[in-house]
DNA sequence: TAAATAGTGTCTCTAAGACATTATTTG
DNA sequence: CAAATAATGTCTTAGAGACACTATTTA
């Protein structure tokens, strides 16, 4: 027999977290919340900035997508939010405490219900602008990386889905869902081509009701279903 | 000090692994390669099929990409194929040893660059025929699901991708190509708005040789990136 | 020259872009 | 009624689908 074959059980185990890149748009821009890592010396990157996110507590968490949820909720109170995998990415060296995986969410979330939650390690979470696809500030780890990949994501489906929506209070009106697509896209979206387009996928329902902000009242909207996207059939700017 | 509040490194870690789903075409159908479980009753599912993969190696595996990398030469002998993540499945239930995560793979490959890897536990790799979308067999722990996800990832990205471009062995011809988009497509594609799409993009080049194998030759093209798909406008058919 | 496969041309259709126009409100 | 914002209409355009047609080979 050879004595090549691995083990049955591995003797060594990696590092396995959870980091969220959650969205929002505040003040006309999108933004991503950080954490301040514990100023602690003996930890890793000690008061930077990070994505929030922890380590898999396999006593609590029954699933990856668990995990994520939780942090979710401890960091800002919110329950049933827009959230998709974006991916993997582990290695030997992007944790100086051993080989670590960590598994990249991105949740969207109507910024004002949002409760910043206090206490412990949360008090120091706080909303950071997105200027020209980043955060201005250095991150822990590879977390500038990890944050470019959930905006790539992002971005991309932004083009023929409907994700825009779940960074907008409910109900909003036509107007408001377009300015929506603008932060996220960063540039100017045809008003007539936008409203044919959002429309011919029926995922919205009016309430009934109007919005008086400016001058002639907008009708307001809700989405249909609150679980999953709406899907295009073309993207935005075939070319461009 | 709060005696809530999970300590630095997680007393318990999840296991770690990686897993492929290999796809090739041969006898004009689209395979993806299994492996035999041992045989041994100490070990989960065993003789069952399941998709080839395995723990993390921190003493040998420099990051995730390479683990799946090694799993793919060790049962392929095949070095630069056309690999991507397709996500992370993780829960307390999925492995009867314990909390484990996987990371899934997806790969394409020519098919007669392959050479099943023999000795030890690879004499067992075989290539399964994809029916309707998924294998005859039943799989071990959630590799069905796990090979569906992957299936539905390879069959989106075929309506607006140059993928299927990495099935086909080079150099190939433009009917050759469309059979392969066919195969993972299953459903017919019309020959003239295919070649108008293809050309489009310039992601091939003339070989200035042709095949001869039916009637009038055909021209035969290689890549012209053998490291990235190109990217299409539209999908194939935006309604249907 | 018939059969078969490779490759092109033409017309239609869908959904996006540009941009002018109409509608509804407040001051 | 003027200003401002909401909503619609019309024309153009890019790229896909349908399908007929031409081109090049072998038997």
């Amino acid at each position: 027999m050879p004595t090549t074959l691995p083990p049955a059980l591995p003797a060594e185990r990696p590092l396995v977290s959870v980091d969220l890149a959650i969205f929002t748009v505040r003040a006309d821009r999108l933004h991503v919340l950080l954490v301040r890592r514990p100023a602690d010396a003996s930890e890793p990157f000690p008061h930077q900035w990070a994505l929030p996110g922890g380590f898999i507590q396999v006593g609590r968490d029954q699933t990856l997508e668990d995990c994520a949820r939780r942090k979710l909720l401890e960091k800002t109170g919110i329950d049933s939010p827009y959230l998709e995998q974006v991916g993997a990415v582990g290695s030997a060296t992007r944790d100086p405490r051993g080989w670590s995986v960590t598994h990249v969410y991105f949740a969207l979330i109507p910024s004002d219900d949002v409760v910043l939650q206090p206490g412990a390690n949360a008090s120091e979470a706080q909303w950071h602008p997105l200027i020209e696809q980043a955060v201005t500030e250095s991150l822990a780890f590879d977390h500038a990386q990890l944050l470019s990949q959930a905006i790539e994501r992002l971005h991309a489906k932004v083009e023929y889905t409907s994700l825009p929506a779940f960074l907008c209070p409910e109900p909003f009106t036509l107007p408001e869902l377009q300015r929506s697509y603008e932060i996220v896209l960063d540039r100017a979206v045809e008003k007539s081509a936008f409203r044919k387009r959002i429309f011919a996928q029926a995922f919205l329902e009016e309430t009934g009701e109007t919005r008086i902000t400016g001058k002639r009242p907008a009708a307001l909207y809700r989405l249909r279903y609150r679980d999953r996207p709406a899907y295009f059939p073309r993207t935005f700017s075939p070319r461009s």
